[in-house]
DNA sequence: TCTGGGGTCCTAGGACCC
DNA sequence: TCTGGGGTCCTAGGACCC
């Protein structure tokens, strides 16, 4: 499968695996070994993704009381005084209850902390002969079991530290476990700690159950072709600030400040440039308008000729909460403003995301990503729907 | 030709204050 | 040769996650 824009692989089949297609490279690289083995190549499509995921938590939801949606397709379980007498085969009804209900296999992992219950699930899916449960318990030689892991393979490790564990002597996850703390704490900073503390069997990551309050909203996209047009620039940061704006409005949130970020290709040759400016909205907002014009003017702030763009960003930071909102004295938020979002809003969500939009998102959408292999949204889509024949 | 997007948290360093 | 101590706040950058 394809990350946005068609760029890069972000996940692969076994098959795919075992031909040496790896995770993150770029397409283009491996086009051969694709065509020459025939491998299906699919773009992604978040919308279809994000509903089978739904489907998925809300099974978990109705079995179990303290559930985290950790990301699109993971979740932790907490077992506090509900734990079953027999783990691996509730573990077992749950994985085949989610396969019936909505075809998707899972694996599932369980030990006493997170990162253990990470490393139990990697296990669960590696090895076949587990058929997708594992567990570690009192009976499980985890040690013997850690010794066979690498560094890199533990949740919270990524590849600059496992290369500085790796420089240090430290390769497997039995000597991560054993590392000196103060050593660990000088170059792993405080989440080093809670790994190894996490591998030992303290839990010191807690399941959050309800989301933490967002801290930022970002809408950022590279352009499927080069765009060298300042009205096409303006056209997709408006389209991007409109997308935010309804993304705060979704989640029931005000912004305080406004970041456009616009750059060049990293790659190429052509010349670079990247800038990034914010501004300060007069008050807390999320109406399409106050977003889209604040946008704009940074992009003209930061706008310099002469360059090819290739992607461009909208961010927006100091998030509160719209109900409860500190509005400045004597400042109100303008009632028909209000009124016109929600039916904006209403419209689009009964008729399509675009069929209302601001005129400066424009309509020749030259910029739009690729997006050449879609699989059809086959639950989220009317048009796409699966069809018996 | 072609190299993702959206987040979080932590740390270091600078500016500033008394 | 000399160069306070203690504190806060902000920002940029790094590292990590999926």
């Amino acid at each position: 499968m394809l990350s946005n824009n068609d760029g890069c692989i972000v996940a692969r089949s076994n098959e795919a695996k075992a031909l040496g297609i790896g995770m993150a490279e770029p397409f283009f690289k491996v086009k051969e070994i694709i065509e020459s083995n025939n491998v299906q190549v699919f773009s992604s499509n978040y919308t279809l993704y994000g509903d089978f995921s739904q489907r998925v938590m809300s099974i978990l939801q109705e079995l179990e009381e303290h559930v985290e949606c950790y990301s699109i397709d993971e979740a932790f379980i907490e077992f506090r005084e509900s734990t079953p007498d027999d783990l691996e085969g509730y573990a077992r009804r749950i994985r085949a209850m989610i396969k019936q209900y909505t075809g998707i296999p899972v694996s599932i992992g369980i030990a006493e902390t997170k990162t253990l219950a990470k490393i139990a699930n990697r296990i669960a899916k590696k090895k076949a002969e587990h058929n997708g449960v594992f567990v570690i318990n009192a009976e499980t030689d985890t040690d013997a079991l850690l010794e066979k892991i690498e560094v890199e393979d533990v949740w919270g490790i990524g590849n600059k530290s496992a290369l500085k564990l790796q420089y240090n002597g430290i390769t497997n996850v039995l000597q991560l476990k054993n590392a000196d703390d103060l050593w660990i704490r000088k170059w792993f900073g405080i989440q080093g700690i809670r790994t190894v503390t996490e591998l030992r069997g303290v839990s010191c990551i807690a399941l959050e159950e309800a989301p933490p309050p967002r801290q930022s909203i970002m809408y950022s996209r590279s352009f499927g072709e080069r765009v060298t047009s300042y009205q096409y620039l303006e056209e997709a940061v408006s389209t991007f600030a409109t997308k935010v704006a309804e993304k705060l409005r979704k989640y029931g949130l005000l912004a305080a400040c406004v970041h456009v970020n616009l750059g060049t290709n990293r790659f190429n040759k052509l010349p670079k440039y990247y800038a990034a400016h914010a501004m300060e909205l007069p008050q807390p907002d999320n109406a399409t308008p106050v977003l889209v014009s604040s946008a704009l003017e940074i992009l003209r702030y930061i706008f310099r000729e002469g360059y090819e763009y290739q992607k461009a960003g909208v961010l927006v930071t100091g998030l509160s909460d719209a109900e409860t909102a500190q509005l400045k004295l004597f400042e109100q938020r303008d009632e028909k403003t209000l009124k016109l979002m929600d039916a904006l809003d209403r419209i689009n969500r009964r008729w399509g995301r675009t069929v209302l939009e601001p005129a400066s998102n424009g309509i020749t959408k030259a910029w739009t990503m690729r997006r050449d292999r879609k699989t059809p949204g086959y639950t989220t889509c009317w048009h796409e729907i699966p069809v018996v024949k």
